[in-house]
DNA sequence: CGGATTTGTTGATCACCATCAAGGCTAATC
DNA sequence: GATTAGCCTTGATGGTGATCAACAAATCCG
């Protein structure tokens, strides 16, 4: 019962099974590339590589992310609600699986290990939505920011020795911007801060670098949290 | 397969099944009160009357609140993250229904109208809490206010002549601020400033009304969108 | 009823972030 | 290599909402 084990385990978060995989196509994405969403949308996404956004403009002016998808994240379009201007965007490049709604019904119908992880990767979404909720609206500017990075170092990132951490960037600064609901100035001046006090080292355009992931994350009150979501070796197990 | 029907159908809101709530005990609840929450959680609870709220302490000075239960919301205690000071507590007087994990389990397996009702509800929290995220993101305070008042209205409040709604207000002050992410004191000059321009009608501590609903909803951009997803007739069907 | 406590209102001041504007850097194109 | 366009950075300035403080109003409780 599948339904039973979210109730009562935190959904581990994990690639997709091979057998689900099979009965869609593959897309490849670049960056500022949208994809089909909708009432007539009537297929699911996989994420494979990359990072898709889903943005919003409720007003002209001010355009807000509303979820960030990793590789190993599903997209379900209805359950998005019909906000102005809503979009399914890749924010850089990367691969997407697409499965229609009516081979992924017959599929998850018999193969029970894709339902689970499906079940599961839907479950995931709403307590990161939560988390988000709580940084947009508690946090400072330059708590924000370190929450993102951490957010992101942790979903995209590779260790390096002594707490250093590498990792793509895969969102512009807008795309930063609008999911922080900052000012890309603001952002802009943010980043230049952390990057003169040392805990950011600045690789260049489209690549972070820390060396020391443990100060950074002594600057976001909600650091451990933010890794208990999205660090892969944390997720599986709650602390009990 | 109720996956699919999510999957496919916007989830409509809807009470509970009396078969389900048979299996849980009622709880009488008072403002203030907190419910049991957290890893040891074995239980869920369902919303009958009143109102309850989630709420987080991410800094020591700013509580957030991060979702609002309504009558007819189920609230699962193993998809909410483990923030500073989260906690699970009533606004007002109500009544909610306990069921215990086991129980609830046991139900689910023969019951797939249960089921498949638990399935809605709580899939109707995600697109609730986008919507969330987006009016604390980038409205402006008076338009996050409105944008509450209309949800508000829409979950409890009953429609009078000409346009008319008046509701029981199950908030306080604090709540509708941290809420919005919001400053108490700001918030009370918001609504201030809405009494004295004649679109809320100050009936008192606890008590709502607007004489123009749809004047009310032109200050909010997102109204359309609040409406669709809170109000009880509009829910069930998606304009296709 | 009368004091105590909580909740809500309003004013004065200030900080943070948004806005606007200018300029630098990177990359793509020819 | 020059040119253009997009993205990023940095400065100057202003607005929105936070903070602090005092007070009013409602509720609680003896």
């Amino acid at each position: 019962m599948t339904i039973c084990e979210i109730l009562k385990t935190s959904p581990a978060q994990q690639m997709p099974p091979a057998s689900l995989l099979k009965q869609g196509v593959t897309i490849s994405v670049r960056p500022r590339q949208r994809l089909a969403l909708g009432k007539d949308a009537e297929h699911i996404y996989i994420v494979i590589s990359g990072v898709l956004l889903l943005e919003s403009m409720p007003h002209a002016s001010a355009r807000q992310i509303l979820e960030l998808y990793y590789p190993g994240d599903a997209v379900r379009a209805r359950l998005i609600p019909n906000v102005t201007g809503i979009n399914l965007v890749a924010a850089s490049q990367g691969e997407v699986v697409r499965i229609g709604l009516s081979r992924l019904e017959k599929t998850l119908e018999t193969d029970l290990h894709a339902r689970h992880w499906l079940d599961c990767a839907l479950a995931n979404q709403y307590p990161r939505r939560l988390l988000h909720l709580a940084t947009i609206g508690t946090l400072t500017g330059e708590e924000r920011v370190v929450s993102m990075l951490i957010e992101i170092a942790c979903r995209v990132g590779e260790r390096g020795y002594e707490g250093a951490r590498t990792f793509d960037m895969p969102l512009s600064r807008s795309d930063m911007a609008d999911y922080l609901s900052l000012n890309a100035d603001t952002l802009s001046r943010i980043m230049s801060r952390l990057r003169q006090s040392g805990l950011l080292g600045g690789t260049g355009r489209g690549r972070g670098y820390t060396s020391d992931f443990a100060a950074l994350c002594a600057l976001s009150p909600l650091a451990d949290t933010i890794r208990a979501l999205h660090e892969p070796s944390r997720v599986a197990v709650p602390t009990s």
